[in-house]
Order: C-alpha cells, then structure tokens, then sequence
DNA sequence: CTTGACCTTCCCATGGCTGGAAGCCTCATC
DNA sequence: GATGAGGCTTCCAGCCATGGGAAGGTCAAG
C-alpha cells in the first residue's frame, strides 16, 4: 500500500502522513527500492487512531501521548480517561468563550435596525472603551450591578 | 504616545500594534525624529475598536471591513449586521462540533473505569474504523436507527 | 515509447500571534 | 559626560495543522 492509498483509507491526507511522520508523531514508515513509502495494515490502523483523535479535537502532542498509551499493553486506563477529561475540560472552555461571543453579538445585532442609516449599536459597542453592560438591553428587569465580562 | 504606552492603554501588545501596521489593517503611524511611532487619541480609539471586535472573535479581514464601515459615514447598518450575523454562524458552527466533540467524549470516559487496568472503550472507541454509534450506549432507551455524526 | 497518474523532496503560505537578537534612543542617576 | 536600564527599531523564526505547488523520479497501461 503506498502513500496516496494509505491516505484514502484512512482519511488523512498524504502531506499529513509525511507531515506526521517528520515531526516524529509515526514512526518512519518502510520504503520500496524506489523510495516510495509502504504501509501495511498495521500502519493503516495507526492512521486511523489518529484520524479518530484529531476528529475530537486532540493537538498533536496529546495524540503522541494516546498512541503511546495505545501500544502499551501494560497501560492504565486512568491514564487515558486523564487525558480525555483533560481536553473536555479544554474545550468547555472554549464553547463558553464562543458563546459568550455570541451572546453579545446576538444582543448587538438585535438592537441594530439593520437598515440604510449610518447609525448602529454595533459599531457603538466596539468603539466604547469598556465593554458594554448588554446584559442591562437583553434582560430589561434585571438589575445588573456589575459587568460580569471581564477583560482578559 | 509610543508605541508601549498605546499598547498598555489598548491591550493589544506593541507586537501586534506592528503587525496589524505592517498588514496594511492600520495605516502606518507618525513617527518622532528618531524613528519611534507616536499615537495620538484617534488611533488609540482604533486600537481599541481592533481589540474588541478580536475580543468578539472577528478575523483580522473581518476588522478591516468593519473599520472600513466605522470609518465611513455614510455606511448602512445593514451591512455591519450582516457580517456580525455572519461571524455569529462561523461562531455557532464552531461550538456545534466543540459540542460533539465533547459529547463523544463524555460518553466514552463514562465508560471507562479509569483504574490501573489497561482496558479502555476510549481507545477501542479511536482504534474503531468507523466511530461507534455511542447514541445508543448514552440513551439506553432510545431507538437510533442511523449515527448521526458524519465524516467530515 | 509515451502518457498520465502517482510518488519523492523542498519551499512557501495561512492566522494570529509570540519570542528573540542586534542595534539605536531616551532618560535618570552619578 | 559616562553609564546603565529600559524603551524603541528591524528582521527572522517559530507555533499548529494543513494546503499548494514546483521539480524531478517511478510505475502501469496503451
């Protein structure tokens, strides 16, 4: 099998195989005479952990960490469930900082007529020092004392 | 101003201050003399646009466009609402395949002891072929007929 | 033998920065 | 006036994960 099969196989491209491969995340895969990479079913299953990794989101390091947890037979699956509730911890993180986005955009975005006038909260808020307390627009009987969006 | 008072006052670091001028996002500032960049009120009020519509989560073309329109007296509001809307698609496309992610990984560490034994559905789960339809394993009664996450 | 599809290595680009090196400028202190 | 700290300047290189493309070798079918 080489390179161009291995790729449609297991969904990752060619360049990332080799791309992985240099960077040390696979071992050097075995060469024809000619040069051309082979890859046997042992490979291929190997592209596919990874695929599976990448597609929920783990970098590249903590994907070398899984395969090493993957080859050793001696392993604790403590060790694994650390890692997998690690990146969910990472990326709740993550949604809430894109939700927070989008909740304040949506605010903005309601308040703007959206029509062919120059004037619009949208362009007021990003020109204001200090964010905004929109919570105050979006929910008119709250009393809001205090922002709650902090800057970073 | 130089350019690490502008920066302090902004929060956008001297660094990117140079970048975004280099990128042709800002125009290129006054300089003293001897070659040091002076901000005046004016671009510290741009620099802080920039820094809330990155806090937002805009890219650096969607900025330029925005403080095109910022710029511009005459714009529509309409065009300022439709590429906020727009970013907020791009956002909550982002936080649905976050969300899988997570879900897909919820599920498997639910299912992983995490003790000193090698065995682990999470690496089963990665070493899989295709992934596994965890739906039925997360909601035991319920009847699914097809995976309803897709290869991307 | 030619053609076209594949493979190889190499470099470049993306976004949105961050860091560092080498050298100049400014300012306070001695 | 000298010195030292800490600014500023430019340039270069890296991050992650990936795509693009050039230049050249290889392979199989016609």
């Amino acid at each position: 099998m080489n390179i161009g099969e291995a790729a449609r196989a297991t969904g990752v491209s060619a360049k990332m195989i080799r791309y992985y491969e240099d960077t040390g995340l696979i071992p050097q895969a075995l060469r024809t005479g000619s040069g051309y990479r082979v890859y046997r079913d042992q490979d291929i299953h190997m592209l596919r952990f990874i695929r599976r990794a990448r597609d929920l989101g783990f970098g590249v390091s903590v994907i070398g960490e899984l395969l090493g947890l993957w080859r050793d037979r001696s392993r604790q699956s403590a060790d694994v469930k650390r890692l997998a509730l690690a990146h969910v911890t990472d990326l709740k993180q993550k949604i809430r900082e894109l939700e927070d986005m989008v909740a304040t955009l949506e605010t903005l975005a309601e308040c703007c007529r959206g029509n062919d006038r120059p004037d619009c909260p949208i362009l007021k808020e990003l020109e204001a020092p200090d964010p905004a307390r929109i919570e105050i627009v979006k929910r008119p009987g709250a009393i809001s004392t205090k922002a709650h969006r902090q800057h970073q």
